[in-house]
DNA sequence: CGCATCGATACCCTGGCGGTATCGATCGGC
DNA sequence: GCCGATCGATACCGCCAGGGTATCGATGCG
C-alpha cells in the first residue's frame, strides 16, 4: 500500500463519486479507478461497491477510510515537523485555548526561556476541540488540555495540576454564604439558569441559560444577576468585587495536563514537559 | 512522500549503513542511495550525515525516523484491519496480560456473548509491555491496561474499575492483624523484602527481593515467609489460609481500563466497550 | 603507499502511472 | 419502451520512476 494510493481511496469514500474525487485529486477518472481497483488487488479486500449510477463503502472500505485518514495526517505531520527540525533555530508550538489561565502559561514559558538551549515558542491560540486535531496533524507539537472537558486520546500526556470547581455566584444571592455547594443546588436554581457555552459545531445546547463566548461576558452576566455557573478555580483570579465564588464539592475535578504526540522526538518539547513538570509538582517531595 | 521511500530511509537510520539496510530491503545499494537521496529533496530536509566510512543521523532525520517507525506500524496494522473487516464471521482479539483477573475476563466475554451479532473473540495473552504494540501494530483490537503500570499513550479508553491494593503478608506476621498499613511499613521490613518483577526487557530490578514470575509463585514465597508483596485486591480472589492482605492505603489505586485505537470504526470493538463499561459500572446511577 | 570498504554516479531497461478515446451499464424523461 | 445522459471500466499509448550492473571517488588501515 502506498500513499498516493490510500489518499485515492479516501478520496473516492468522502466524495462517493469517482469523478468528482479525481477533479479533487486533479487527475483524469480512468488512473484513478485503476489505482483504487489495484489497491484492492494488493489488500485482497473489496473496498466500495460501484454501480454505474452509486457508489457504496464496504465495511472493509470503512475500516480503511478510519486508517487511512490517521495515516494521511500522521505523513502530514511528519513532513510538517522535519521540515521544522530543519530550521536553525528550532521553535514549538504550544496550543492553547482561548479560556485558559493566563498567568499559568505565562509562567511556563518564562520558566521554559530560562532553561539552557530553549527554543522559541509560538503560542497558538484556538478552540478546545482543535487542539488534539492540531497536535495529529503537526501543526502544534504540544497542548494544555483540561480533563474532563478534552479528550487525550492518542496523546501522551502529564498530569500538571489539579483543581476543584467553583460556583460563580452575584455577591448578594443567598447561597453565596455558604462555606460549599452541591452541584444539584446550583443547576436547580430557576431564576439564575447555568450559562450555555458553545459547541465543537459553534452552535448552542438546548436549555434556557445565557449564551456566552468566554469569561468576561459570563462574569458580566452572573453580576447582573442572569445566570450562574461552574468553574474551574484558577479561571476566577481577580474576581469582580460583586460576585463570590464557593467550592461545589461533587464537581468532578478539573485536570490541566500537557500532552503531546506520543512518538515526539523534539528536544524542545522534552524540555518543556520537564518545565511544566516541575513548574506545576503535584507528586512532591 | 510515499511508503516505500519511508521504508528505506527508515531501514538505513535503523542499519546506518546503506549496503546492510539495501540486503535487508532486498535490493541492490545504488537504488537505496537515490531513493533516500530524492526523499531528502522532496523534504527539503537532510536527514543523513554520510562519509564513506560512517553514516549518521541528523536531527531531521531522528524525527523522521521516529514518526516514520509509528507511520510503517500504523500502514501495517491498517492493511491486517481492512482484510480482518473482510472475514464474513467477524473476529476481535483481545489483548490481555497473565496476570489479569481470569473472572472478569470471563465475565465480559459472556456478556459480550449475549449481545447479538456478537464477534468471535480471540484471547491474545501477552506481557504487560507488549500491549500497546500489539494495538498499534493492529495485531490486537482492543486490550484491558492496568494503569500506572501500563501507559494509555495513544490510545482511546474507558475507565471499567478502580481498586485499591493491599498487602499480602504470611498469616502469622505481626502486621497481618492490623485493620490497615501504610506502604512505607511494608516496604520497610528487613526479613520480608518485596518480591522483584521482571522489567520490559526480562531483566530483574537491583534489589535484595525473590524473583518472580507470576502470582502462584509470588504467594508460595510469601507463604514460606521469603518475601512479601503489594498487590491489586483483585488478584487475590481465593487466597490460601496461610496467607493474609492489608490494605495499604495510601498505595496508589489501580484502575483497570478498556483501550483501543483511536481510530477504531469495528462494531464488536464498540459493542465490547459498551459491554465491558456496563458491566463494571462506575458511574452508577 | 596500496588495498579494502562504502556511498555516489553513470547508464540501461522494464513496469507503473497518467493521459485520451471509448465501451457498457443504468436511470430518467418523453 | 426507447433515447440520451451519466458514470465507472477498459484499451491503448507515451513517459519517467525505480531497479539492476558497472564503476568511480573518498576514506581509513596496515
Amino acid at each position: 500500500m502506498e500513499i498516493r494510493e490510500l489518499r485515492y481511496f479516501v478520496a473516492v469514500a468522502e466524495e462517493l463519486h469517482f469523478g468528482r474525487a479525481a477533479q479533487r485529486l486533479e487527475i483524469a477518472q480512468p488512473p484513478l479507478s485503476r489505482a483504487v481497483a489495484r489497491l484492492e488487488r494488493k489488500l485482497g479486500a473489496v473496498l466500495l461497491e460501484r454501480t454505474s449510477r452509486k457508489v457504496t463503502l464496504t465495511e472493509a472500505g470503512a475500516v480503511l477510510l478510519a486508517e487511512g485518514r490517521a495515516i494521511l495526517a500522521a505523513v502530514a505531520a511528519a513532513e510538517r515537523r522535519v521540515q521544522q527540525a530543519t530550521r536553525t533555530l528550532p521553535r514549538v508550538v504550544l496550543a492553547v485555548k482561548a479560556g485558559t489561565a493566563g498567568a499559568s502559561v505565562a509562567e511556563l514559558l518564562d520558566a521554559y526561556r530560562a532553561e539552557p538551549g530553549a527554543a522559541a515558542v509560538d503560542l497558538l491560540l484556538c478552540e478546545a476541540h482543535q487542539q488534539q486535531d492540531l497536535l495529529r496533524k503537526g501543526q502544534a507539537d504540544v497542548a494544555l488540555l483540561h480533563l474532563p472537558f478534552d479528550s487525550r486520546a492518542g496523546l501522551d500526556s502529564e498530569v500538571l495540576h489539579i483543581e476543584r470547581q467553583v460556583a460563580v455566584l452575584p455577591a448578594p444571592h443567598p447561597l453565596a454564604g455558604r462555606p460549599w455547594l452541591r452541584s444539584a443546588e446550583v443547576v436547580a436554581l430557576p431564576e439564575l439558569p447555568m450559562a450555555r457555552w458553545p459547541d465543537p459545531d459553534g452552535g448552542y445546547p438546548e436549555g434556557s441559560g445565557a449564551k456566552v463566548r468566554n469569561l468576561t461576558q459570563l462574569f458580566q452576566l452572573i453580576a447582573l444577576g442572569r445566570a450562574t455557573a461552574i468553574v474551574p478555580e484558577s479561571a476566577v483570579t481577580d474576581l469582580r468585587r460583586d460576585l463570590t465564588v464557593v467550592p461545589v464539592l461533587d464537581a468532578p475535578p478539573v485536570t490541566t495536563v500537557i500532552a503531546w504526540p506520543p512518538q515526539s522526538r523534539l528536544r524542545a518539547v522534552a524540555d518543556l514537559i520537564r518545565v511544566a513538570a516541575r513548574l506545576w509538582d503535584t507528586t512532591g517531595p
